[in-house]
DNA sequence: GCCGTTTTCGGCCCGACTGTTTTCAGTCG
């Protein structure tokens, strides 16, 4: 049983307690417990399969007594009692109705206990013949925006990938810049933590002109509607299409129909006084679970923290920032995390998991860090430009070294070589090397990692390449064991330098398989196999958590574009962002090191 | 239901916005 399916009954048990109008902070300890399952980055379910599992299920921050029993019920036995004691009293179709935007649990019992609402199309009926104004605190807007809400449902609750939200925040800051005066504008929320998928934006500014930038903002074009609109936020429902050429797909550009159509995301804008900068960053950025640590530090100290700033804490009822007491810090994060005795952490690592322990600021991998591109294909297989162009290309980005890895045989859809092709192709990459001076050209492939772990050239093939990429790219619904096993094959090989995007998942559309990640991780470390981080923002493969459990093994990671396109490079922020999240240092990603360092260990394969 | 170098009991983030109110409840992030 996956984490996402534990974490989604712990999570039903919550929504339904809320219901039935249950203690709200039980409500809130299952949908603590519910997250923590979910962003754990082990299997939970072999955890509570063991002798000691509820012992240790309870070592997780955010599992208790209770919750721990109910995973190790739920996983032994396949159901728990009490979710099955709620769903007798609570209909199923309420929950969706709790998806609605503006729509909470209080209203949701509302519709429930005073109109024998017990689903969507009874909520469309009292819509419909108007009896859902006698509800309490239901008046013609509030029908009107629930209406609204009725009719985007699908659409508001969707997730977007990292790079379409990436080039939609861009657009909507460079908009606000050519129209209003700003002093600072940046994206909070899980955007600028870089997770893999973000739900809404938030875009802070501060500026002298508050009303000025709202009024940009909600005519923005491609805002096809406005949710709120205040004197310092407002929030709009914005098409992707308004970043750029850039679709869900990542193919062609999204015809603008010129109506309210195509894919949209929720965008918030908040104006924040300059001074109080650096806390409304921290604070809208996150995580929650970070956000609630760090309070606790202040705290700690006698000291309260908000999106205004650090304040000393007087227990009047009034907040600080409204009798103008003056913030100890909050013009910049830096400020604040002094004040508190904490090192400043990058928004990336900003889980709540223990990185307001660490002594001093990690330093991550960044952009600048990477010096080589070990994933690229041409024209020969499934690229677009010629092994010249793609050198130039690299050669442009300051690359010292580019490995040519066109795809092998079995991916006949991808158009693979066969081995008399490579052969030739090998040829043609050495003769490259003459044309494009100024960078390292290297003979590749990405080659096909089979069902059953063995790879599609033989060794003696495999030999004569620089380097070799084994990926998965068939075969993606294989059971976790036999994954598993296929996977240890592949990093075992000795003729392997790295294992390409290891599991194969698309985000939000493929998951991909689904080895014991340890496993693979432990066998990558003891063969000196990298691991691949693919740039690519469907793949981000691997993904955060296991970059952090290979980054801790002292597993070698590989930062990857996959490169099929020239604008393929641009995706390399992604895959440094995913690393980051994994604590990833440069030190430990083969791409960042000299040339000398990189060619020498590609060339200990080879001995 | 969870959690603890100020607590094993008594807390559990809090401010903006909205619509419906006659001073505030509900939702959201």
């Amino acid at each position: 049983m996956s984490n996402a399916a534990i974490a989604r009954a712990l999570s039903e048990i919550a929504s339904m307690m809320e219901l039935l109008g249950e203690d709200s902070f039980r409500v809130l300890a299952h949908s603590r417990a519910a997250r923590a399952v979910e962003d754990f980055p082990g299997d939970i379910a072999s955890i509570a399969r063991g002798a000691t599992g509820a012992a240790d299920l309870r070592k997780i921050e955010g599992l208790g007594p209770k919750t721990a029993e109910k995973i190790v019920e739920l996983v032994t036995t396949g159901a728990i009692a009490e979710h099955a004691e709620l769903a007798a009293k609570v209909p199923a179709g309420l929950l969706q109705l709790l998806q609605l935007q503006g729509i909470g649990p209080k209203t949701v019992r509302v519709f429930w206990t005073q109109a024998g609402v017990t689903s969507l199309a009874d909520l469309h009926r009292i819509i419909a013949d108007g009896s859902i104004l006698k509800l309490p605190r239901m008046g013609e807007k509030s029908v009107e925006k629930l209406k609204a809400a009725i009719s985007m449902l699908s659409e508001s609750t969707k997730r977007h990938r990292l790079g379409p939200a990436t080039v939609l925040a861009e657009a909507v800051i460079a908009h606000l810049k050519a129209r209003a005066k700003i002093e600072r504008i940046e994206a909070a929320g899980s955007l600028r933590r870089g997770r893999e998928t973000v739900g809404d934006l938030d875009i802070l500014v501060a500026t002298a002109d508050p009303a000025g930038v709202v009024q940009a903002f909600v005519t923005m074009p491609g805002v096809t509607a406005v949710l709120q609109s205040g004197e310092t936020r407002a929030s709009c429902r914005v098409r992707l299409s308004a970043g750029e050429a850039v679709t869900d797909d990542g193919e062609a550009p999204i015809k603008d129909a010129g109506e309210d159509s195509g894919p949209s995301m929720q965008v918030d804008v908040k104006v924040v006084p300059l001074e109080s900068w650096g806390a409304a960053l921290m604070y809208f950025t996150g995580s929650k679970d970070f956000n609630v640590a760090l309070r606790g530090r202040a705290q700690d100290r006698g000291l309260t923290l908000n999106e205004y700033g650090l304040f000393p804490e007087d227990h009047e009822k009034t907040p600080p920032q409204a009798r103008h007491v003056r913030p100890l810090a909050g013009k910049t994060e830096e400020s604040i995390c002094e004040a508190l005795g904490v090192a400043w952490v990058p928004p990336e690592i900003r889980e709540g998991r223990g990185e307001l322990d660490v002594k001093g600021t990690p330093r991550l991998i960044e952009l600048g860090d990477i010096q080589a591109e070990l994933h690229s294909h041409t024209t020969a297989s499934d690229g677009v430009l010629s092994i010249v162009e793609l050198a130039k290309e690299a050669k442009r980005r300051g690359f010292h070294t580019l490995a040519i890895t066109d795809h092998s045989q079995s991916s006949v859809i991808a158009n693979g070589l066969k081995p008399d092709r490579l052969r030739r192709h090998i040829r043609a990459i050495h003769a490259a090397r003459e044309e494009v001076k100024g960078i390292t050209l290297l003979a590749g492939s990405e080659v096909d990692i089979l069902p059953d772990g063995r790879l599609d050239y033989d060794d003696e093939l495999l030999a004569e390449l620089d380097v070799v990429v084994a990926s998965p790219h068939a075969a993606l619904k294989q059971e976790p064991k036999a994954a598993t096993e296929r996977l240890i094959r592949a990093v075992s090989h000795p003729l392997v330098h790295i294992l390409g995007h290891p599991t194969g998942r698309l985000i939000m559309r493929r998951a991909g398989l689904e080895p014991d990640m340890a496993e693979v991780i432990a066998a990558a470390k003891a063969h000196g196999t990298a691991l691949e981080i693919n740039a690519h923002w469907m793949r981000l493969d691997l993904r955060d958590v296991h970059v952090r459990m290979a980054v801790e093994a002292g597993c070698a990671i590989a930062i990857n574009c996959d490169v099929h396109h020239p604008a393929d490079f641009g995706n390399l922020r992604f895959g440094v962002t995913t690393g980051r999240r994994g604590w990833l240092r440069a030190e430990a990603c083969v791409n960042t090191w000299s040339a000398k360092d990189l060619h020498e260990w590609l060339k200990k394969k080879r001995r």
